[in-house]
DNA sequence: CTTTTTAATCAGGTCCCCCTGACTAAAATT
DNA sequence: AATTTTAGTCAGGGGGACCTGATTAAAAAG
């Protein structure tokens, strides 16, 4: 049985972190207020470039399921980033009822940089802890992995997978 | 210099963790399905509750000014809380003009509870875990005050200060 | 060759965050 | 007493995340 106090220690701080880093976002996003330049983060629009950069030219079907999203849902999403020339929409040539959707450039480098980047705090830490971080999060990783499988036992597995692919390319 | 590969692990693993909480997250909401449940994060309504938890009947000006709002959003947002039973508004009997909002017992309980919970994964770790991740954050943290002071020195320490009031019940 | 299924679209809606502009009521100044 | 500043309000708007319902075009099935 761990330490109750401990636990409500690494809470705090942990809380603290998801707050501080925000601010700090914010302030970011401030300071250059290039026009476009938003966040992106797990929802919408951005769910949808994830999934296309680990996966490219899916139909819109293929994304509202893997995503859990409605077909409307995807659809306008998808025009909102088509506006933002980080995807194109082109007719399938063996199947024409469907639509392709493909990352452009832009959208690629976008949805690279939105992940693929070492957050500058990192370099606080020494090397020790750096391994004792990820070792951790790992662990936390794994809990929450297990959470979800039990909360939604019909696609079990499905999650991780999904998460697991998407981070492959970037470990290499 | 720390070491780029280490680094790169850590952050893999950040994203990773960012990615799965949110989906646990989501999965958890989707099950209770408790009509008016919402996240409330440190955003509009969620970010006014956080203000007033710490320094409770202030007027909307302030609370606009503190949390960098117009007073049109901060009304906005204050408006529906009121609706929501979280917080009241009365004419403060000194200065007709202003307004002070104050939490109810709903809305604190519900401030309280939206951060001061320990998340289950946290079970995952041993006390001696929980020890390097805590001391982890509080590095994390130090690093990201440095960072927005320093990207916004108008108001040097006010983040912190805002923040470590607020944590301080908490760890109590 | 008709049904039926499938992929998309349009229309319209709910709720959230956040802003500008115009206007009122009550203090503070002059 | 007249003016200006201050705290709020209303109206309206832009974007974002989602959804349901109705309809169309193309492929698959009977």
């Amino acid at each position: 049985m761990p330490n109750l106090e401990k636990q409500k220690n690494a809470a705090g701080k942990l809380i603290e972190f998801g707050m501080v880093r925000h601010t700090a976002d914010e302030i970011a996003h401030r300071n250059h207020t290039d026009k476009g330049e938003r966040p992106l983060r797990f929802q919408g629009q951005g769910k949808i470039l994830l999934a296309l950069s680990q996966d490219d030219g899916l139909s819109q079907k293929e994304l509202a399921t893997r995503l859990n999203l409605t077909v409307q849902s995807t659809a306008e999403f998808v025009n909102k980033l088509v506006k933002k020339d980080l995807v194109t929409k082109e007719k399938s040539t063996t199947d024409r009822r469907k639509t392709i959707i493909r990352l452009t450039d832009l959208g690629r480098t976008t949805a690279d940089t939105e992940t693929a980047k070492v957050p500058e705090f990192l370099n606080a830490l020494t090397d020790t802890e750096l391994d004792q971080f990820t070792s951790i999060l790992t662990k936390l990783n794994a809990s929450l992995y297990d959470e979800i499988d039990t909360a939604d036992a019909s696609q079990s597995g499905k999650v991780q997978q999904a998460v697991t692919d998407w981070l492959r390319d970037w470990f290499l």
